[in-house]
DNA sequence: ACCGTAGCACTAACGGTTAGCCTTTTGAAA
DNA sequence: TTTCAAAAGGCTAACCGTTAGTGCTACGGT
């Protein structure tokens, strides 16, 4: 093996990076909807089904760091450090993410998904997506068998906090405001022990 | 005029009204994505582009209530009764709305919604518009200039309370479930008034 | 040295959506 | 009543994202 990956993986990470570039670029030069498909596929040098083999649509283009975002919100749960508490690992996650987000560099990349429509909507149920998982790991972090309300509920909420901070002029403060809600929530939410009905198949 | 309304519009409200039955009638009987429009066009004998001057999309056939909604959610809030309080008020209306989306006869037509993505997400950015709807709503009621992260925070918890539970065995008690812990996020941003910043412009 | 397969290309099409342009209907002013 | 502007609808033709079908080539493991 020649370092970690083969010859084959390797240009397939390559060209997949191309497309994105190539994609990204041409985005921020002419807008979102001014530039097809076709086109970044010329551009990027790849056939228009080479680009769809590396991204499952053209919104995918832009979110490129989907899983990224996924995954750390399931990790802030699954791997945080013993005897911290769910909702304050949550929250620190939250705002390493918003801080990620609002950093100089990416501005106008979000100027973009907030000027496009398609990207709006596909953001949206990225994050409901991204919501499920989170809710998931947070069942299994309470060993029950399945999600219950509660699970679901503090799962978009905490998602939802990162929606309405990204949108606000502080999102700092907007984030430690609305996590303060949702730790009222999870404490009566603790304190009531769930139903039979909720917690039956 | 003859009755309220003139010719024109009853004519115009006639021709919506047989696109979204027709419509809803050939996805019931052969499922919503072996449907085309032009098939639903064809069928509820108009062209296409009539069509999409009643309906912006594929997906807005289904969801032919979707303003109904939004203004349930709205109404809610500005109309509830004198003295009322705000998270009581708007539970009652998503109580009422679950109760309303599993009633017997719209079983089928949600299983379709959950069978197709597009429609999903459709759904999802819908909810979208709602939360943001309301969260103007709950800012005017509390005599705000404008909406702040607590109110667009509760606005989503709302319109979450009603997701989480319409995917729940027993959604009834999903929703208050919810709204506890939404009543205890509220209480808590009542009782810590807003800084300087989430106020400012 | 060989073979299975992953990656990619090409063409052609499908389905949702819109633009451009034309006809008929309708409400109301002149 | 006559006239007229706007609304509602229609037709054609296209654009755009996306996918199926097919085949070629180069890589990785045997």
């Amino acid at each position: 093996m020649t370092g970690q990956l083969g010859r084959r993986e390797r240009k397939k990470a390559a060209t997949r990076q191309k497309i994105a570039d190539t994609a990204l670029r041409l985005f921020a030069e002419r807008g979102y909807d001014a530039v097809g498909i076709r086109e970044v596929a010329a551009a990027a040098d790849v056939a228009v089904t080479t680009l769809f083999s590396h991204f499952s649509s053209k919104e995918a283009l832009v979110f490129e760091q989907d899983e990224d975002f996924e995954q750390r919100l399931v990790r802030a749960v699954t791997d945080r450090r013993p005897h911290e508490a769910l909702i304050p690992a949550l929250r620190r996650e939250i705002h390493a993410m918003v801080q990620h987000c609002t950093a100089d560099g990416a501005a106008s990349l979000w100027r973009m998904i907030e000027e496009s429509p398609a990207l709006r909507q596909y953001e949206e149920s990225m994050r409901q997506r991204h919501a499920r998982s989170l809710a998931t790991a947070i069942a299994a972090d309470l060993d029950l068998p399945q999600t219950t309300p509660t699970c679901s509920a503090i799962a978009r909420f905490a998602v939802d906090a990162f929606s309405v901070a990204r949108e606000t002029d502080d999102p700092q403060t907007a984030v430690d405001e609305i996590f303060r809600m949702i730790e009222a929530a999870w404490a009566v939410a603790g304190a009531t022990p769930p139903t039979r009905e909720s917690v039956a198949v």
